[in-house]
RNA sequence: GUGCCCAUAGCUCAGUUGGAUAGAGCAUCUGCCUUCUAAGCAGACGGUCGUAGGUUCGAGUCCUACUGGGCACGCCA
């Protein structure tokens, strides 16, 4: 919002200027206070495209410039800076039209359908530690989206298909009542397992209820379902206590491309873009070649007539690019899996199911590692079930909030112990940067301090409790912004980057930069809070502090709800 | 062997169109609660941004090589 009035104003300034017609005005905060409140750094490179002293250049820049209206003051430092001190009057204005929308000042940007292919475990299994990155990050950038205005179809792309449902379900028809196993999906995949494992006749058995589950027979169809159900129920149960935003009819698992998959083998044919290699069916493309030559292929059929995940994930696209017809198609998945949807990609565009305006792109994180900086295990070794880490970040929390609220009755504890347990597991993976592997650890994601999910729910309790001490009903709150202090000016600001940040992570897919600034405007507020007082105030100062605090609230909330994490009135 | 990603303060991390003296939190040290939640704030300490070159007015950011780490590479998903 800032950003966006100050290009336009000094791009018109360059260009009067006489500055090249795509002379970007490279706007942004200051990076040091005393540089002011905001910058523009394009003049040192017009004036080098001219070929004329930069400072001179700024020189005439700011003479064609009018910021009358916007900036105290607007000057030119070292070899060519804009330096802008912003009035706080306008910014007072600014803030007045925030207020005032429901929407915090971002603009509602309607023109995409975007996909989100994101969480998708597998079904064969319970969900593990492993499935938070995508389930998180992936609802986050959805709610993101949303929020932007953007069209958003959530695909669920779960595993459902392939060999091990064979086993899975011979198992199933086999034992009198399933139900206790089944109640651990954990307990009943290593059963079936073992069985598969150390008996022959039940292997064979296994193969042919594959082979039955593909060709439609009607009772082990029934019985698949059956353990479909059974899992998406339990995924559903994970969904609903990380309060995530997917649905079961967002499921749109591997088996949803069944029928595509020989469609798909003989289109690529078709295509002229299939060649057979030991018997598999492969596409070859040249960007994939090395310096030797040689081309990894893509397998798209076993040499026995069986499909891969490859094939499925082309049908995928096809899908999701000409039925849907999406402008984006997003990946929220591991990084380990880039090779693969290069490939993907790539064979997508050259058999023409994504056409160029339709964007793939894979928006990869990294791995989530224990103590020892290996992949996060059990003690035990095991794969830690994603149910466990919840109730333990939520029990964690609860004696958190015990021993600083030991008065408050246990219901209240609960309720804010399951707020801070879950938001303390989604921040953590929210505020690092997603690329990267990080560390599990309770008590660096239950820190009070720093950024961290306390901090921000607390700075959010701590102006609530500032409304309901002051008796000040906030719909009801009537009065101007006035800024004065300098620790009011530097709150303005951030409040008014709330539009710019949203538009960052729509783009760009990275959840921490909400996170960062969401730190960066409780920090501002807490700094504020200290320097100036705001019930005892005189008026018209008290309610002009009481509607920074307000509108600090409602971009904090807002901040937390788009990536998915409560609020809590006191804690 | 080929390719992708990563390397920033003692530790964990920001720094994403190349900008001024590289920022937070933790840890260590020093202040501030009879005043709006001290789950807070103020300050100090702490850096050859893996190494060596290059591009340019300017490089943590772009290019090349190297070192160290992670990962992926034709019939699992």
């Amino acid at each position: 919002m800032i950003t966006e009035s100050l290009e336009t104003r000094i791009s018109a300034a360059l260009a009067r200027a006489g500055a090249p017609a795509d002379s970007p005005a490279l706007v942004g905060p200051a990076t040091r206070p005393e540089f002011g409140d905001y910058q523009a750094n394009g003049v040192m490179a017009a004036a080098k495209k001219l070929k004329t002293n930069p400072r001179a250049f700024a020189a005439r820049v700011v003479e064609e410039l009018d910021l009358e209206d916007m900036a105290a003051s607007v000057d030119i430092a070292g070899p060519g800076f804009i330096n802008i001190q912003l009035k706080g009057e306008w910014l007072a204005a600014q803030l007045g039209n925030v207020l005032a929308d429901p929407r915090l000042g971002v603009p509602k940007d309607t023109t995409q359908k975007v996909v989100i292919d994101y969480s998708h475990p597998n079904l064969a299994k319970e969900m593990h530690i492993g499935h938070l990155r995508s389930t998180v990050i992936g609802d986050a950038i959805a709610r993101v989206l949303e929020f932007s205005g953007h069209e958003v179809v959530r695909h669920n792309h779960v595993g459902d298909w392939g060999t091990q449902f064979g086993m899975l379900i011979a198992h199933l028809d086999e034992i009198a009542d399933p139900a206790p196993e089944l109640a651990d999906l954990e307990v009943f995949y290593q059963s079936a397992r073992q069985r598969f494992d150390q008996d022959a006749a039940f292997a064979d058995l296994s193969r042919e209820y594959v082979v039955k589950l593909q060709s439609g027979d009607p009772h082990v169809q029934r019985m698949w379902q059956q353990f479909i159900d059974e899992s998406l129920a339990h995924g559903q149960r994970i969904y609903d206590a990380l309060g995530v935003g997917l649905k079961p009819e967002d499921v749109q698992g591997e088996s949803a491309y069944n029928d595509d998959l020989p469609r798909v083998v003989e289109d690529l044919r078709a295509k002229g873009l299939l060649v057979e290699s030991n018997g598999a069916q492969c596409v070859f493309l040249e960007e994939f070649k090395n310096k030797d030559g040689q081309i990894t292929p893509m397998i798209v059929q076993k040499s026995d007539g069986g499909y891969l995940y490859a094939t499925s994930d082309l049908a995928a696209v096809r899908y999701r690019a000409g039925v849907l017809a999406a402008d984006r198609i997003l990946y929220i998945v591991d990084a380990r899996q880039s090779f693969h949807l290069q490939q993907v990609f790539a064979v997508a565009r050259a058999a023409g199911y994504a056409p160029a305006t339709t964007a793939l792109e894979h928006h990869e994180f990294g791995a989530i590692l224990g103590a020892d900086n290996r992949p996060f295990k059990t003690r035990a070794g095991g794969v830690v079930k994603l149910m466990d880490v919840l109730e333990e970040g939520v029990a964690r929390a609860f004696a958190q909030v015990s021993e600083k609220n030991p008065d408050m009755d246990e219901a209240e504890r609960r309720q804010i112990a399951r707020v801070i347990g879950i938001g303390s597991i989604k921040y953590m993976e929210l505020s690092f940067n997603r690329t990267s592997d990080y560390v599990f650890d309770w008590d660096k994601m239950l820190a009070l301090d720093g950024n961290t999910a306390p901090y921000m729910l607390y700075s959010y309790a701590r102006i609530k409790s500032m409304f309901r001490r002051a008796g000040v009903d906030e719909d009801a709150l009537d009065g101007a912004i006035i800024i004065g202090e300098r620790a009011e000016n530097a709150l303005a600001i951030k409040l008014l980057q709330f539009p710019e940040v949203v538009a960052a992570v729509a783009r760009q897919c990275y959840p921490h930069m909400l996170c960062n600034y969401l730190y960066e405007l409780a920090d501002a507020f807490m700094k504020f809070y200290e320097q100036c007082p705001v019930l005892r105030a005189d008026e018209p100062v008290r309610t002009s502090r009481l509607l920074l605090a307000l509108l600090t609230a409602r971009i904090v909330r807002q901040g937390l709800d788009l990536l998915g994490i409560e609020t809590l009135e006191r804690m």
